[in-house]
DNA sequence: CCCAATTTTGTTTTT
DNA sequence: CAAAATTGGG
């Protein structure tokens, strides 16, 4: 035992040998967290504390998952496979194949990713003949799952006024047609499995008696459904063991409560967090800009990160010229990093949004340096992906209606709109799915066609059953005649036959639980994690990748990108204080990803939607402390801006704008407006005649203002 | 019914 | 600048 032990500081100590009862880590970055959280799984299992089943341990992201299981199987020698580590839509998942009776679910149910969500829904506002004016089909999304992560059924929900009761009525609406099609979106994973779990006394009981001892990663993400099936599995006797930052919480927007954190403290008599301040991945220079930044927030538990290791380099600052010259300065950057003998793959770019990588693409396949793009569209999520996914689900389940829909008629076999149309009304006349309407139809020319993929996809399941999941997955290919369609076109085919390909390589390469259920594990495999798979992972290359993704990884080198007001922050944010709060966790993340060396930079002017933008520089490069700055740009100094008081912009003028044919007005210039009064020209867009100036008014805030109508004049 | 051309629309972050 | 939705000629 003294072996896991060695190393570990004090507090790292205190935590991994807590005795057998709950906690709350409070874990700043780069404090070792992980090595904290399996070391402590490790321990328990080695002092024969518990036996390996008796852990139940959850993660936010299947890769911090994997790497929670190969750390322990490095560890100590045990089946790590077979422990209960997981995310918590994995562990839901597994919980409710087990439980599928007890849960109304067909034992074949699949998960909606979000996509498949939005499509169930459109649907489901056609069928009921509900305008996606009103509607959007994005807002009854948000609707749903917001009250599903709130643990909110819609029989429960009510209302007074009459948007809201159509709402009430859509989500009740589309849990039904989900019932109906045996499927399950992700929100639904958990509130179902919390549902069984609170219903059924002596399964809550089989499963509490079991998992002693229930450690969470990331606590500062759990939404209020996630803790409440925590609370429930912990009871009063478990040990809920939770480790988190709260100055790392940045899913508030997917329902994230920051707020869980004090509440567990309450709920499970916790005298106070165990703090881990101990900063061992950055420079000294690097922490002191992070701390800097995130002390600028309020109600935070409060940690302060330190390290034994000494200042190391400046910060290297950036203002480029335009976006295109942004991308080329990182290009040159890493270049030079290369020579000094940096790895790639040790070096990151990181972005507010993922439209970003494109300019960065660009930069990268011109000076022919080899990159990695994580996120983005990911593989699962391909178009030719999902339609081969989409006759796999059809086989496993003919009556998943979205997955008929969608390749019904791809390749084009002659069932046009007009059939899906007289389809989906035979559907609904009789109460059941489109796959049953089809085999019930008659006779002529649509019901030929319709009688044809019936056969097809019979014939597939009939024949996959003596197959393996790649043969299975091969056959449907040529069966279904999608690779003989991605063949005949001449263009862009190649990459999604190569995908198509990949496809029956994962198929291969798959190894389920339960043989018999390949196709169904795969499936869902292919739900909860759309990405992580992609070819070319061996080579040494530059990662780019989102600051939402980078979270919980660490680089050499590091490249905060795009660093403007508008973008980073994100405008969403600018209204409501607690947006931009978490928009600044979200920089804290990103600066404190970066080991040695850390650059910082933004682009005067921006495309955005085909148009360019002039946006001015992000208020969180004026809260890092000067003196920690080396600027590399030649246009602008430092200096900092102040972003509290009404007319920010003025103290600092800016830079003359290339390019920028603003009409006698400029970026952070006093204007006045016949009818909002007194403001700033905080940002811009369009040029030639169509110049539209974003203002902030003193009196009537932001405003798109058009120069063609607006009557404007300075101040 | 099919396909191509055109218009419209929209854009944060993700399990 | 794209993807998605719509239109119109075969």
């Amino acid at each position: 035992m003294s072996d896991l032990l060695t190393g570990l500081n004090p507090e790292q100590l205190s935590a991994v040998t807590w005795p057998a009862k709950s906690a709350l880590v409070l874990a700043g970055a780069g404090s070792g967290k992980t090595r904290v959280l399996t070391t402590r799984i490790a321990w328990l299992i080695q002092t024969g504390q518990v036996s390996p089943a008796g852990v139940l341990a959850v993660t936010f992201t299947n890769k911090a998952a994997r790497e929670m299981q190969t750390r322990l199987g490095a560890m100590i020698p045990v089946n790590v496979k077979s422990m209960w580590i997981g995310t918590f839509h994995g562990l839901c998942n597994r919980f409710l194949r087990a439980h599928y009776r007890d849960a109304g679910l067909p034992s074949t149910f699949q998960i909606l990713d979000s996509a498949d969500q939005q499509a169930a829904i459109k649907r489901l506002l056609k069928s009921l003949d509900v305008s996606d004016e009103k509607f959007p089909p994005r807002a009854v999304q948000n609707f749903i799952n917001g009250n599903k992560e709130s643990g909110v059924r819609a029989d429960t929900l009510s209302a007074h006024d009459a948007y809201t009761k159509k709402l009430i009525e859509l989500y009740a609406a589309y849990d039904a047609q989900c019932q109906r099609e045996g499927v399950v979106d992700f929100a639904e994973l958990l509130l179902r499995s919390y549902e069984v779990l609170s219903r059924n006394a002596a399964l809550a009981e089989h499963y509490k008696s079991r998992f002693r001892f229930i450690l969470v990663d990331e606590f500062q993400d759990t939404n209020r459904l996630q803790y409440a099936w925590l609370k429930l599995l912990a009871g009063r006797d478990n040990a809920l063991f939770a480790v988190g930052d709260d100055d790392q919480s940045i899913y508030a927007f997917r329902g994230a409560e920051v707020g869980n954190m004090r509440s567990l403290l309450a709920d499970f008599g916790i005298d106070g967090p165990v703090r881990l301040e101990q900063n061992y991945r950055s420079a000294g220079n690097i922490l002191t800009a992070a701390n800097a930044l995130i002390e600028k927030n309020d109600g935070r538990l409060g940690k302060n990160l330190w390290t034994e290791a000494g200042e190391g380099e400046p910060i290297r600052l950036y203002d480029a010229y335009s976006d295109g010259d942004e991308a080329e300065f990182i290009c040159d950057e890493v270049k030079a990093l290369q020579r000094d003998g940096w790895n790639l793959a040790d070096i990151a770019v990181l972005y507010r949004s993922n439209a970003q990588s494109r300019a960065l693409e660009h930069a990268l396949v011109n000076a022919k340096l080899p990159y990695r793009v994580y996120g983005g569209l990911r593989f699962f999520e391909r178009q030719e992906i999902k339609h081969a996914l989409a006759y796999l689900r059809l086989i496993a389940n003919p009556d998943d209606d979205n997955a008929l829909l969608r390749v019904i008629n791809i390749p084009a076999r002659g069932i046009g709109a007009r059939t899906v149309e007289g389809l989906q009304a035979a559907s609904r006349e009789q109460g059941v799915s489109l796959w049953q309407a089809a085999c019930a139809s008659g006779s002529g020319r649509a019901a030929a066609s319709l009688g044809k993929f019936v056969l097809l996809i019979d014939q597939l399941r009939a024949r996959s059953s003596n197959l393996n999941l790649a043969e299975t997955v091969s056959l449907l290919l040529d069966d279904s005649g999608l690779k003989a369609m991605y063949e005949a076109d001449k263009k862009e085919s190649e990459e999604r036959l190569a995908n198509l390909d990949e496809l029956i390589n994962a198929a291969a390469g798959f190894f389920p639980q339960d043989p018999e259920q390949a196709v169904v594990e795969f499936l869902s495999a292919a739900s909860l994690e759309a990405g992580e798979h992609q070819a070319e992972a061996g080579q040494d290359a530059l990662q780019l990748m989102t600051v939402h993704a980078a979270k919980g990884l660490e680089f050499d080198a590091v490249f905060v990108s795009g660093l403007e007001e508008g973008l980073f922050p994100h405008e969403n944010s600018f209204n409501d204080p607690k947006g931009l709060e978490e928009e600044r966790r979200l920089m804290y993340v990103a600066v404190t990803r970066a080991r040695k060396r850390l650059y910082l930079s933004s682009a005067q002017s921006r495309m955005l939607h085909g148009l360019s933008r002039y946006p001015i520089r992000s208020r969180f490069v004026d809260e890092v402390p000067g003196q920690l700055l080396h600027v590399l740009s030649a246009t602008v100094k430092p200096l900092p801006v102040s972003h509290n008081t009404r007319a920010p912009w003025l103290d600092q003028p800016p830079p003359s704008r290339p390019s920028a044919n603003l009409k006698g007005f400029a970026i952070g210039q006093s204007v006045t407006h016949a009818k909002f009064g007194l403001g700033v020209v905080i940002d811009a867009e369009g040029g030639g005649d169509d110049v539209r100036l974003h203002i902030n008014f003193a009196e009537h805030g932001l405003k798109w203002l058009d120069l063609r109508y607006a009557k404007l004049s300075a101040a």
